[in-house]
RNA sequence: GGCUCCAUGGUCAAGCGGUCAAGACACCGCCCUUUCACGGCGGUAACCCGAGUUCGAUUCUCGGUGGAGUCA
């Protein structure tokens, strides 16, 4: 797709050694580029002024924007209200479609620039047949970020690229940096909550600074028997060990939360395992509408409930109320709502949902 | 009230007349990780008090204190 034919290309420019070293393979290929930073907290000065200087040593047009309000307002909103609602959100996934990429369009709209850019290890498949783009693994199995982009359209695959989609090895980035004298080329990947200043703040504490009141309430066994006392249902997740305070010898882990009565559910890692994953605001690659292709009913894939995790063998089925259920063969440790479950066929991602 | 049993890190729990006093769980740190977790590695931390026996007591004896059980 080339709407203003031309080699025009928007980066996502964080300032870190991954979206640099993306910059720096695109001018490389000859793509012009232009460095954007969005500015989730709308103060960020210093963010600015280092992806503004990397911009400068790339030699790159530079364009920043604060997007604090729209972030604020469908991200932030969003995490906290999970939160307080006993679910684990994932900030990151809410944030790719709906402020990341979706700026990045707007942008590329607006300096007229065919394609958009990110320093993510992902790769992009385009499927000739049909016609269709999907989100496809990094070579770099161990870095590959292509869970957190489920949730891309049509529309945003179509003029995609990564430019670290073939780099095999984290090293390698950081080796491309510093043959080219790039400042941050040993700057520590960035982590935690992009929001939230863990210098200051950690998630729990961020949330309280906003102003929701955190209730304390019981821990629980699996038959209800009351074993403590629990400090807000904000601090646990599903399948969470540490930090419970309370101890009986073994490991216990966090099995359930439940908003209802405010009560944490403790048990064993065995109860943490199950085969059947339901989740919902499912999104399918392939349908424009995000929705349940039929032709992928009982259909096999891989699937996993978790960044980190590694995908496991399935079957997908329609359920009702827009609800799909994911079948493992093998058992699963702690699915946990809010996270979210991505669907892969091979390595493409095919789809994904918000667990229940 | 009588009798019996027990008393070790934050919790549980080994053990011995001379030990750097196990281990588990918790806690802390690091690693891992563009979410939250899991996980890996490492770390802090204890013999209830007093008297006695002994070359030496956490270990044996007595008393105290605290807890558990039991009897009328």
């Amino acid at each position: 797709m080339k709407k203003f034919q031309n080699n025009k290309i928007v980066l996502g420019l964080s300032g870190g050694v991954d979206s640099t070293t993306a910059a720096l393979l695109l001018k490389n290929k000859g793509f012009e580029v232009v460095g954007f930073y969005f500015d989730v907290l709308g103060k960020n000065q210093q963010g600015v002024q280092e992806a503004k200087k990397v911009a400068e040593q790339l030699d790159i047009e530079f364009i920043s924007k604060d997007v604090s309000k729209e972030f604020g307002d469908i991200v932030i909103g969003d995490f906290c209200n999970e939160y307080i609602n006993g679910r684990t959100p994932n900030p990151c996934i809410v944030c790719n479609p709906n402020v990341k990429f979706k700026q990045l369009i707007e942008v590329a709209d607006s300096v007229s620039a065919d394609f958009i850019a990110t320093g993510h290890y992902a790769q992009i498949h385009h499927d000739e047949n049909m016609d269709k783009y999907y989100v496809k693994m990094g070579e770099n199995v161990s870095k590959d970020q292509s869970y957190m982009l489920y949730r891309l359209g049509q529309n945003v695959l179509s003029r995609l690229v990564f430019p670290l989609g073939d780099v095999a090895d984290k090293e390698e980035t950081r080796e491309l940096a510093r043959k080219n004298n790039l400042s941050n080329a040993d700057k520590k990947d960035s982590q935690e909550i992009c929001f939230i200043d863990e210098k200051k703040d950690d998630y729990v504490s961020y949330i309280k600074h906003q102003g929701y009141q955190i209730k304390t309430g019981n821990f629980i066994d699996p038959k209800g028997k009351i074993l403590g006392q629990h400090s807000g249902l904000i601090n646990y997740t599903i399948g969470q060990r540490k930090g419970l305070g309370i101890t009986f010898g073994k490991p216990v882990f966090v099995t359930k939360i439940n908003s209802k009565d405010n009560t944490v559910t403790l048990g064993e890692n065995e109860d943490l395992m199950i085969n059947d994953v339901y989740s919902k605001d499912n999104f399918f690659t392939i349908n424009s509408s995000g929705e349940f292709p039929e032709e992928y009913q009982g259909k096999e894939i891989f699937a996993k409930i978790r960044y980190a995790a590694k995908p496991a063998a399935a079957r997908l089925y329609k359920d009702k109320d827009g609800f799909v259920k994911t079948t493992f063969v093998h058992k699963q440790r702690a699915s946990t709502p809010g996270q979210s479950i991505v669907f892969y066929q091979d390595d493409l991602v095919i789809g994904g949902g918000f667990i229940e």
